[in-house]
DNA sequence: TACCAGGTCTGAC
DNA sequence: GTCAGACATGGT
């Protein structure tokens, strides 16, 4: 897609279309990198900071629409400018039976670049929580805290900057069921009111992952994900509960610790990783849940 | 009731 | 450096 060729389609909005075999809406949404969005009239309204658009798919493709100064940011967004043919064939050929048949399910599956303050504390609620959940505590922060807006006609609230986030202490996150999580949202906010988290950008993989794990409750699994889904570090493997579990079930490792599972990924799949970690993440939880039906 | 969820932190060894 | 247990909450 040539990112300049958008349609105007009146009161200030923009739409742009794309192939949609490397752009599956619903399992890139839904892939657990990102945990705002509703599904809408057939497509998706998609929420990033301040901003929203609306996602649908048409015949073989993909369109998206939003406002006219939106567009090259939704653009970088879905990460429209890169080729996934090539990294869904690495997967595929692998070798290993597991990589290669998740990575044609998910070939849809694009790599988010998304705002990296929003990233950061959305993940910080990740850990040892559901997506459900994590969506459902992201709500009540962004309805707390955030700018009410709207889009075509829809209300949103938007993603609180760190410094409008600083301005609440652990009680008031905790009373929005953040738990013990509370206190990292509070601290890192602290932190990130000073110090810009898209000034980061400019560092080196191992300098982010060193300033991402400085902040409190950011540990290994966390400082990948954000390195991964806000900075486009594809050599980023996050291990969770979920890819440590593929790992010993379906690759038959024996490693202990995910860092050197971590290591272990990342040394076989080079700059892919990021993406075929979610491959794989995706498979085996939409695989688990048919299992449950 | 017990276990699990996109883990991290702390203190003991 | 490694490891066990604690940490909030809600769903199954």
């Amino acid at each position: 897609m040539n990112k300049h060729t958008g349609t105007a389609c009146g009161d200030g909005l923009t739409e742009r279309i794309c192939g949609g075999e490397y752009f599956d809406p619903a399992a890139t949404l839904g892939s657990g990198q990102m945990f705002r969005y509703r599904a809408k009239e057939g497509g998706f309204l998609v929420l990033s900071g301040s901003r929203a658009c609306r996602v649908f798919c048409r015949g073989t493709n993909v369109l998206f629409r939003c406002r006219e100064e939106d567009a090259e940011y939704f653009y970088k967004y879905f990460d429209l400018s890169r080729d996934y043919a090539p990294i869904v064939l690495r997967a595929a050929t692998c070798g290993i039976p597991f990589v290669a048949e998740a990575a044609q399910a998910g070939r849809g599956i694009r790599i988010l670049n998304q705002d990296p303050e929003e990233t950061i504390f959305s993940f910080l609620l990740s850990q040892n929580n559901n997506i459900p959940r994590i969506r459902m505590l992201i709500s009540r922060i962004c309805g707390a805290l955030g700018e009410e807006c709207s889009f075509e006609g829809e209300r949103y609230f938007a993603f609180p900057s760190a410094r409008k986030l600083a301005e609440r202490g652990e009680d008031f996150y905790a009373s929005l069921g953040c738990g013990y999580r509370a206190k990292y949202i509070a601290g890192t906010a602290r932190i990130l009111a000073e110090d810009s988290a898209a000034g980061y950008a400019a560092l080196s993989t191992e300098k982010l992952r060193e300033k991402l794990l400085a902040l409190p409750g950011v540990g290994p699994k966390v400082a990948d994900c954000i390195a991964l889904f806000a900075y486009h570090r594809a050599e980023a493997f996050p291990v969770d509960t979920w890819i440590e579990r593929i790992y010993r079930e379906e690759l038959g490792g024996t490693l202990v610790g995910r860092e050197k599972i971590a290591a272990y990924f990342a040394a076989l799949f080079g700059d892919a990783g990021g993406y075929i970690q979610q491959y794989i993440f995706r498979y085996e939880r939409e695989r688990r849940s048919k299992w449950r039906e």
